[in-house]
DNA sequence: GTAGGCGATGTCAGTCTCTGACATCAAGAC
DNA sequence: GTCTTGATGTCAGAGACTGACATCGCCTAC
């Protein structure tokens, strides 16, 4: 067998949000987080560069995913069409999620210096969403505002889906929550 | 005399931004912002709930003029009106203060987790717009648009105001990002 | 098939942020 | 003049984070 068991990431992740759930995140120290896990608290920083980050390391892959999503579309096709597909795609990922997403939620919201970080990673995706989009083309002001509803509409959409007890898959809630702009846009709109 | 000298959180307000001009924020230990401002590392703590708040002090300030601007606007006012002159009126606060307001922002750019707070500070104020807005009697999805747009405009106009070298006033700069967005609203809207 | 390089982890010691409990002291209230 | 109060100081300690160095199994080169 391995000198280690696999996935010490994986095991630190589970362990915090376990943590986290039982007993809140700062009654909760990172050298028993390691513990679970069955790895040293020295180790823990080697994964994470902070306590928080345990929480989020899977927004480098939504990032990812995000960037190549708009980049991969077809040319002619308008900026928040490219962003809403984009983020349908992204939504695929949280298949078979939801409950792990569900307590994930709770957990940042129950902590300032968690929504603060998510605050930022947010952020950070409507940046790399302008970004992709320029990239392709896109004029400045579009992208910019075609990147910042994408994100505020994703966000919305994913607190709906968190709280639903539907089968519903988030790509669905995505899906609705542009549909549900554009039907506004079209009513709201000068002829 | 009095037994202690007066003004002890503005004394740890510029012992800090000179510390942390000097040698950076993270070079930069609390002891040692107490030290230079006479005074003790556990009085630092009385005044600011953390290490970055010591920057962000004004922001509380900023926070209850926007909020009394929007209260005080002649009812009748369209939101982004009400925005751009409680905005305008924010930017008066910063007269003969660009030389600091400069070393703050530059200590900020230099270092993540100062930029993570201005971040979290800029979308409290853009919240409180939004409320202050909502409390008027606008609908919900302009006074949201009112305010981050007021908001994004708001960040554009400092950062040229910061860099600029000219006698005007943040107010003017504020003025002017608002007349450039009229302008492109004006020019891409179907008729 | 063995020597050594390499990568993931452990160990240890230390710095710094942040908190709680309690002490001190001047100024104003009465 | 005593008493209360508010701002500060002192002390001790928990916990986040870092740097330096040790360990140990796997893999590659020879």
């Amino acid at each position: 067998m391995a000198r280690w068991e696999p996935n010490a990431r994986g095991r630190l992740e589970d362990a915090a949000l376990d943590l986290f759930t039982e007993r809140g995140y700062d009654k909760t120290t990172i050298a028993e987080i390691a513990q679970r896990a069955g790895l040293t608290e020295r180790t823990f920083f080697r994964h994470f560069t902070d306590k928080r980050e345990v929480l989020f390391g899977g927004s480098a892959h939504l990032h990812d995913v995000l960037v190549g999503a708009v980049a991969g579309a077809p040319a002619g096709a308008p900026p928040l069409t490219v962003v809403a597909s984009a983020l349908e795609q992204v939504g695929t990922l949280f298949e078979e999620r939801r409950s792990f997403a569900r307590r994930r939620q709770a957990a940042i919201k129950a902590n300032a210096e968690l929504l603060e970080r998510e605050l930022v990673k947010l952020a950070g995706l409507a940046e790399a969403l302008d970004a992709a989009l320029r990239a392709r083309g896109t004029a400045e002001g579009p992208a910019s505002v075609a990147a910042e509803t994408g994100i505020a509409l994703f966000r919305a959409a994913f607190t709906s889906w968190i709280a639903a007890d539907d089968a519903a898959d988030l790509s669905e809630y995505i899906r609705a929550a542009f549909a549900r702009l554009h039907a506004l846009a079209l009513a709201s709109s000068p002829k």
